[in-house]
DNA sequence: CAGTGAGCGAGCTTCCGCTTGACTT
C-alpha cells in the first residue's frame, strides 16, 4: 500500500515522475479535466447566479473511480495539475469529485520534468488556490454561454448545425477579411531596372539594381535611352557589420509554423507526430507557450555546443515570452536529451525531432556576423544610381544549425557575394534590363500562419490551435483549397549593344495551393456575426476579457460578477436579434429577372449550402407555384455569380442519352457532379462540366466506374453469397452480413482464402469486443 | 456515405480547453 498519491495531467509524465520519486510515491494521471459542463445542455442556472452544473462525462467514470479508491488508500494525495488556470481547476474538481479531505491534500506545482524541481515542489507545497479556479470558471462559462446562445441564432438565420464561439469566430473573420482586402486589392506596375556592368579587368560582372522603380514604360524607356550616353562610375562602397541572432527555442505555434514551412507538415500532423515523440519521452511537452528552458537544457545545450563547435560558438540565452494570455505551465519544446542526435520511429518522427533540437541547440549559440558591402555606381548627368549589396558570412554562428524560415515567398532573395571593386572605377555597361513587376496582393492564410495570428490576438491555447482549424473545416466556412492564377502580360525592355527592345511576356500570378479559402456559408455567417455581435468577434475581446479573468485570479473581483456583467449586455441582443423579421433571408442576393418565367432569381444558404431560386413562396396561396431550386457549383460564390450563370444551373438535371437501353442524366448533389445511369451514379470529375458533359464522355465514365468495382471484388462463393472478399482502401478486407472484417498479416495470398478459413476469421473477430459504431458520421 | 431542399410542427445541431485512446470503410 502506497504512502503517496500523486495526480498529474498527463500518463506519460506520471511515468516519468513515478521514476523519481520512489517506492513511497504512486503517480496517476487525470488525462486532462475530469468535469465539465454537460455537453448536451446549457448548464448554467442563470437564474442562479450562473451556478454551473458539472458531470464526470461517461468516459471519465472508471478512471474516476480507480483515483478515488487509491486516494482513500493513501495518506496523502498530491495533486500536481499544471500551473495554469485550466491546471488549477483540474486540481479543484480532483479534490470536489474524489472527496478529498483538506487535511490530507496538498497542491503542488513544477515547471519542469526534472527531479530537482519535483523534490523542491514536495518541500515547498501549497493550497489549491480558488481565485485561480474561479477565473476558469469565468472563462468555461463565458465560453458556453457564447457558444450555446449565439450557434441557435445561427440555426434560426442562417442553416442549421451551425456554431459560433468566441474563438472560431474569430478565425472565420481573420480569414474572410484576408480574402476581401485580396478581391479589393488593386495591384500596381512599375519597373524594375537592374545593370549588368563590366570591371575594368573586362570580364569580371558587377550586379546592380537602380535605387528607384519606374513608374510606367514610357518613363522606364526614356530612361534607358539616357543610358545609351552615360557613363558610370564607382562612387561609394562602403562595408558594415551585420549581426543576426538566433529564433527562440519552440513553443506549440512556432513549431507549428516551421514545421508547415520546412517539414510541409499540417498543424494536426505536426502536434501527432509531436505527441508520438512526447510519448516516447523524446522531447517535452508538446503543448506550450512558454519559451523558457529549464536549467538543465541550459546547461547540457552548453555542454553540446562547446564539444560539437567550440566555445566560441557558445552564447548564453534565456529568452522570455511575448505572446498575450501566455500562461507557461511548462518549458519551450525540447528534445529531453540533447545530447541524443539519432531516435528510433518513423522517417517524419526523425525529421520533427531534428528540427527541434536544431532550434534548440541554436538558440543558445552565438550571433552570426556578416559583413554587408554597399556598391553605389554613379549615372552621369543624372541623380540616380545603381546599387549592389553584397553579404559575406565572417562568422556562422547559430547559422551553421539552424536558419529560420519566412513565409514571405517574395523575400526570398540572397545578397551574395559581391565582386572586388575600387573607388572611381570606371564601368563599362553590358546591358540594363527594365522589367514590368506588379505590387504584391496580401497572402491567403495557411493554417500555420492562422496560427500565428491567434496566438498574436490572443485567441486560443496550444492545446486548441489546431481543433479549431478542424472545426472551422468542419462547419464549411472556409476550405483548404488551391486557387488558379490568372495570366498576366508584362513588359521587358532591355538596353543592349544594339538598342533597346521591347519584348512583352506573359505569367501566372497569384495561384495559390492549399491555402484557407473562406465559402459562401462562412462569409455570410461572418457578416451576420460581425453586424449584430460586433463586440464578441472585435479582436481584442478576449484580451480584454482575459484581463478581467486576471483580476478575478487576484482575487479582486468575483467571477460571477464579470459574467453578470457580460450575460446582462449580450443575452438581450440576442433576444433582438432572433426576434428581427426580415423580409430576406440574410446573405440573400437578387440577381434579376429570370427573361422566360419574368420571376426575381435569388441566390442563398439554403439548408444543404449555397442554391439559386427563381421565384418567391407564396404562404398565403397553396396553390401557387413553388419557386425552383439549383444547388450552385463548388466554385461558384452567391457573392460573384452572375443571372446568367445562375439561370444554367437550372438545365440540371439533364438528360445527356442513352447508354444499354437507360437514360443517362447528369445533376448536381450534395456530393457535385454526378450522372445517373440505371439507378447508379457515378461521379463527374473536376475536368468535365455536368452543363457540357457529352454522351460519348458519360458512357468513357461509366465504364471505368464499372471497371473499378471489378477490381474491388477480389473472390465471392456460390455456397455463400453473403461472404465476400474484397478490397478497400486499407487493402483486402472480408465483408459478412453487412459487417466488415480485417484478415490477418499473416494470410499472404487472400485470393486463395476458401470459405472455412473466412468463417473462421469472423468467429474469431466476433470473440472479441463488438467495435463500436462509428458515432455521429455528419461531420 | 448519397444524390435533397417553403414551413401544421419530432428532435437534433452548438462552445473552449485539458488529456489520450480506439482502430479502420
Amino acid at each position: 500500500m502506497q504512502k503517496n498519491l500523486v495526480i498529474v495531467e498527463s500518463p506519460a509524465k506520471a511515468k516519468t515522475i513515478e521514476k523519481f520519486l520512489g517506492k513511497d510515491f504512486k503517480v496517476m494521471s487525470s488525462y486532462g479535466h475530469i468535469r465539465d459542463l454537460k455537453t448536451k445542455d446549457f448548464s448554467i442556472d442563470i437564474e442562479n447566479n450562473y451556478t454551473p452544473e458539472y458531470v464526470v462525462p461517461a468516459d471519465k467514470k472508471k478512471l474516476v473511480s480507480e483515483l478515488k479508491s487509491e486516494a482513500k488508500k493513501a495518506d496523502m494525495v498530491w495533486l500536481a495539475s499544471d500551473e495554469d488556470r485550466e491546471g488549477e481547476a483540474i486540481s479543484w474538481h480532483l479534490a470536489e469529485v474524489l472527496g478529498l479531505d483538506a487535511k490530507k491534500t496538498k497542491r503542488i506545482v513544477f515547471h519542469e520534468i526534472t527531479k530537482n524541481a519535483i523534490l523542491h515542489a514536495i518541500e515547498t507545497p501549497r493550497e489549491v488556490n480558488i481565485d485561480l479556479v474561479n477565473a476558469q470558471q469565468a472563462r468555461r462559462v463565458l465560453d458556453r454561454i457564447v457558444g450555446f446562445e449565439l450557434s441557435p441564432v445561427l440555426w434560426r438565420k442562417i442553416k442549421p448545425a451551425l456554431s459560433a464561439g468566441r474563438v472560431q469566430s474569430v478565425a472565420v473573420r481573420l480569414i474572410v477579411e484576408r480574402e476581401r482586402e485580396i478581391n479589393d486589392f488593386v495591384s500596381e506596375a512599375s519597373f524594375r531596372v537592374i545593370a549588368t556592368f563590366i570591371l575594368p579587368d573586362g570580364t569580371t560582372l558587377l550586379k546592380a539594381e537602380l535605387n528607384k522603380r519606374l513608374k510606367d514604360k514610357q518613363d522606364a524607356y526614356k530612361f534607358l535611352e539616357d543610358c545609351q550616353k552615360a557613363s558610370f562610375v564607382i562612387e561609394d562602397i562602403t562595408k558594415k557589420p551585420v549581426k543576426k541572432s538566433p529564433a527562440a527555442p519552440f513553443t506549440t505555434s512556432t513549431l507549428q509554423q516551421e514545421a508547415a514551412r520546412k517539414l510541409g507538415f499540417s498543424v494536426s500532423q505536426t502536434m501527432m507526430i509531436a505527441q508520438r515523440l512526447y510519448e516516447s519521452g523524446f522531447i517535452t511537452y508538446m503543448r506550450t507557450d512558454s519559451v523558457h528552458l529549464s536549467d538543465l537544457a541550459l546547461g547540457t545545450a552548453k555542454e553540446a555546443i562547446i564539444d560539437i563547435y567550440g566555445e566560441k560558438y557558445y552564447k548564453f540565452r534565456q529568452y522570455h515570452t511575448k505572446s498575450k494570455g501566455a500562461q507557461e505551465a511548462h518549458e519551450a519544446i525540447r528534445p529531453t536529451y540533447i545530447a541524443n542526435t539519432d531516435i528510433e520511429g518513423s522517417a517524419q518522427e526523425k525529421k520533427l525531432y531534428e528540427l527541434i533540437r536544431k532550434r534548440t541547440i541554436a538558440s543558445q549559440m552565438a550571433d552570426a556576423e556578416l559583413e554587408r558591402t554597399t556598391i553605389s555606381v554613379s549615372i552621369s548627368d543624372k541623380k540616380e544610381k545603381f546599387v549592389a549589396v553584397g553579404e559575406v558570412i565572417s562568422f556562422d554562428g547559430f547559422l551553421q544549425v539552424y536558419r529560420e524560415d519566412t513565409d514571405d515567398e517574395h523575400e526570398k532573395e540572397e545578397n551574395g557575394i559581391l565582386p572586388p571593386v575600387k573607388l572611381n572605377e570606371v564601368l563599362t555597361r553590358k546591358d540594363i534590363i527594365a522589367t514590368e513587376r506588379f505590387t504584391q496582393r496580401p497572402p491567403r492564410y495557411t493554417e500555420a500562419s492562422l496560427v500565428r495570428s491567434l496566438e498574436e490576438l490572443g485567441i486560443g491555447r496550444p492545446s486548441t490551435y489546431a481543433p479549431t482549424i478542424q472545426t472551422i473545416q468542419n462547419r464549411e466556412y472556409v476550405l483548404k483549397g488551391d486557387k488558379d492564377g490568372v495570366e498576366r502580360k508584362y513588359h521587358v525592355l532591355t538596353l543592349s549593344k544594339t538598342g533597346i527592345k521591347d519584348v512583352e511576356k506573359k505569367e501566372i500570378a497569384g495561384a495559390d495551393r492549399n491555402k484557407l479559402i473562406p465559402t459562401d456559408i462562412g462569409i455570410v455567417v461572418n457578416d451576420f456575426l460581425m453586424e449584430y455581435f460586433p463586440d464578441v468577434l472585435d479582436y481584442n475581446f478576449t484580451a480584454s476579457v482575459e484581463k478581467e479573468f486576471d483580476s478575478v485570479a487576484e482575487g479582486e473581483m468575483e467571477w460571477t460578477n464579470l459574467i453578470d456583467k457580460f450575460y446582462k449586455v449580450f443575452h438581450p441582443i440576442v433576444e433582438k436579434t432572433v426576434a428581427i423579421k426580415t423580409e430576406h433571408k440574410v446573405g440573400e442576393r437578387e440577381l434579376g429577372i429570370d427573361p422566360k418565367s419574368g420571376k426575381p432569381v435569388f441566390v442563398k444558404i439554403g439548408r444543404y449550402g449555397p442554391i439559386a431560386q427563381i421565384g418567391q413562396a407564396n404562404p398565403d396561396d397553396k396553390n401557387a407555384p413553388k419557386p425552383q431550386f439549383a444547388s450552385l457549383m463548388k466554385d461558384q460564390s452567391i457573392e460573384t455569380i452572375t443571372l446568367e450563370e445562375a439561370l444554367k444551373l437550372f438545365d440540371l438535371p439533364r438528360v445527356i442519352g442513352d447508354f444499354e437501353g437507360e437514360e443517362m442524366v447528369a445533376a448536381v448533389g450534395r456530393f457535385g457532379p454526378f450522372i445517373r445511369h440505371a439507378g447508379k451514379f457515378v461521379s463527374i470529375p473536376k475536368t468535365l462540366d455536368p452543363l457540357s458533359i457529352t454522351s460519348e464522355e458519360a458512357i468513357e465514365l461509366i465504364k471505368e466506374k464499372r471497371e473499378k468495382e471489378e477490381k474491388r471484388n477480389i473472390k465471392k462463393f456460390d455456397e455463400d453469397p453473403a461472404m465476400e472478399i474484397l478490397n478497400g482502401r486499407y487493402g483486402p478486407y472480408i465483408a459478412y452480413n453487412g459487417k466488415n472484417y480485417r484478415i490477418p498479416k499473416s494470410v499472404a495470398k487472400p485470393e486463395d482464402l476458401t470459405l472455412e478459413e473466412c468463417k473462421k476469421i469472423v468467429e474469431s473477430a466476433a470473440d472479441k469486443p463488438a467495435t463500436k459504431k462509428r458515432a455521429a458520421k455528419k461531420k
